[in-house]
DNA sequence: GGCTAAGCGAGACGGTACGTCCCGTCTTTGC
DNA sequence: GCAAAGACGGGACGTACCGTCTCGCTTAGCC
């Protein structure tokens, strides 16, 4: 429903608006070359070369890469928002949890996650404006859900999203409906065996 | 008993043998710097130049900072490693493992990962080397653990070191000898509840 | 006695009309500027935001720094243009000369040369619009003046301002009334030996 | 006759020696480029990317574009430096002075000034490095030369080298063979008429 | 004891990216 | 229509490390 983030009904900023074009430009570039060059190879300069946009203005609008994987991270939430705040069994919310991590996904989050732990501003705001969301959303459905075996809301999120992490950025095993569909499963008692 | 890795009973090589001198320094700097400069702002140059060694030097012998870090882990695990082996209760086990991990340990581990996680062939070193002798540990201790709620042993695994992880990197609870107990109790079915 | 430098009788134009405000502004600023930081350190930038003007405002209207300084220097001789037209005898004309060089418009002049001497459009507005007028005025001088030792007047004219610039860009000695004096004597034959 | 600046019988000093290579590279390629692009347009970075060359290589031994440009002028003046030691008469020293400015050499001239006008260090520097030198060749020759029509030696050479750099940086003249023997001929009074 | 062979500190080197500054242009709003 | 505000693509700045490459010196085993 929102046009702007900042905006409201203030009278429109003076000077040359930004530029929705060099925005696009700079985060699709970015998508691409992470997959291309996947994470560490990613460079300030590359961005801008291939976006054909001024090196100044990602430092200005973003600071650096972590706020442009931040902000593709938002885009990409807020486009399947309505799915997760629906979900309501525990099963579901892992299944489609797990399938969100498409490729590039991956990439976004294993790069955000090598900057954040090394850089400790970063790993606030990453916390903040994501890793709690996505709790948060699980608490949700885990307040319905029936039967949990570990009564402990808060160390049931630790081990699902410790889980979650553990196995992306190890690449320790695989990571989508079923396996989504298993843990809850485990977790709910209703275990294979 | 010598000192050199992959000596055996050859009858030793030629020309000057690698000073353990050097060896110790760098480790030993870059424990230091490491815990200086927190794990981003650690450097080939800077090691070289607080540790008074030729940067070739740590190129030969280690590859990169990745290779320190990992000796500085095989080093740090040498010392405990009776420790572990003898554990035999899950609630020990996972006191001991969650209290080994010193703030030293800690920086070396986050900075590891970090790199790891941007570089395929350090990832998969790195899970060879250390992740597998964890999993392999707490598998032995899991097989003599009585009356765990969840009966997949290798999703135990995933859940127990992912949530070791996820709170280490994004330092999002505690990790200590009482986290370690509650864990295993919780994972046992003796929850305080 | 409008302030529009190329206004006639014509019905003045339509719009809004340049502001004499911005224009004093600017100048002004330069010349603050230049004395701060000496020539090297001026930039359009520094000028528009320091002056509180808009840079296009500067491009529009000097086309540069160098445009800038040049319409200093053309204030700052209209203002003394009376004195210099009088003047008759070689060393009142190269000891108030000398004298003009107050340390801001010495400022001026290095930065000026400095650009022109790299930018050969420049090079030749200077020398017309500048440089030009001054040697005719010398050359009026010394065509009153009696017994110079040199009779070529180009030759003398070239001496006398490469004399004042060598001085002045590279500061290898005084340039005040004395020395124009006894320049003057020397080119004249009274030399005080 | 000698090989090195700083060479004496001190034992070679440790680590990789300077690359001569290198330096000509980057001497010969600044040359190059203030012919293409005339003083202004040159830059470090493309010096550095022309001659194949890291540009720390290039502030490390000489600093900036004014180090090369000294450096370029003292080679060229090693090359002459019989020639002027051996000129006894004011005509044939400003006639070979004045021949000695090739275009390529005017403008090392004239980049070097514009810098050394905005710089005091690099001004101070250039002073006595390179300027006192003429000025101490020129007094040289002077001592020797019979009637001078100016007696103050110090003045003289003002008049000439100033004569010298304002046709020089301002394109006022001609600086040839002709045009050294007019104006020694003029102060020695000898002049046409 | 002299020879050969590493290992090592030092440090120069060609590169690449950093994050900043300014250029000159463009596009708004507001007077 | 002029001006301030300010975003923009571009390019150079000077710095920091990268990983490689000579150097001279040291320290060993071997003939």
């Amino acid at each position: 429903m929102k046009t702007n983030d900042d905006s409201g009904e203030q009278p429109r900023k003076r000077g040359r608006p930004r530029s929705e074009a060099s925005r696009r430009a700079v985060l699709d570039t970015a998508l691409d070359l992470v997959q291309e060059c996947g994470g560490g190879g990613i460079t300030i300069e590359a961005i801008a070369r291939k976006a054909g946009v001024g090196k100044q203005t990602i430092y200005k609008w973003w600071g650096g890469t972590s706020g442009i994987f931040l902000e593709i991270l938002r885009e990409n939430a807020s486009r399947g928002i309505d799915d997760l705040s629906a979900e309501h069994d525990l099963g579901s919310f892992l299944a489609s949890t797990f399938q969100s991590l498409h490729p590039p996904v991956r990439l976004i989050l294993k790069a955000l996650m090598a900057e954040a732990v090394l850089d400790s501003t970063l790993r606030e705001k990453f916390v903040n404006e994501f890793i709690m969301q996505r709790r948060a959303a699980l608490s949700r459905v885990l307040r319905r859900a029936p039967g949990l075996i570990i009564k402990d809301e808060a160390l049931v999120i630790d081990l699902v999203f410790g889980f979650m992490w553990y196995r992306l950025l190890l690449d320790l095993g695989p990571l989508d409906t079923a396996e989504g569909k298993r843990l809850a499963a485990e977790l709910l008692g209703q275990g294979s065996r």
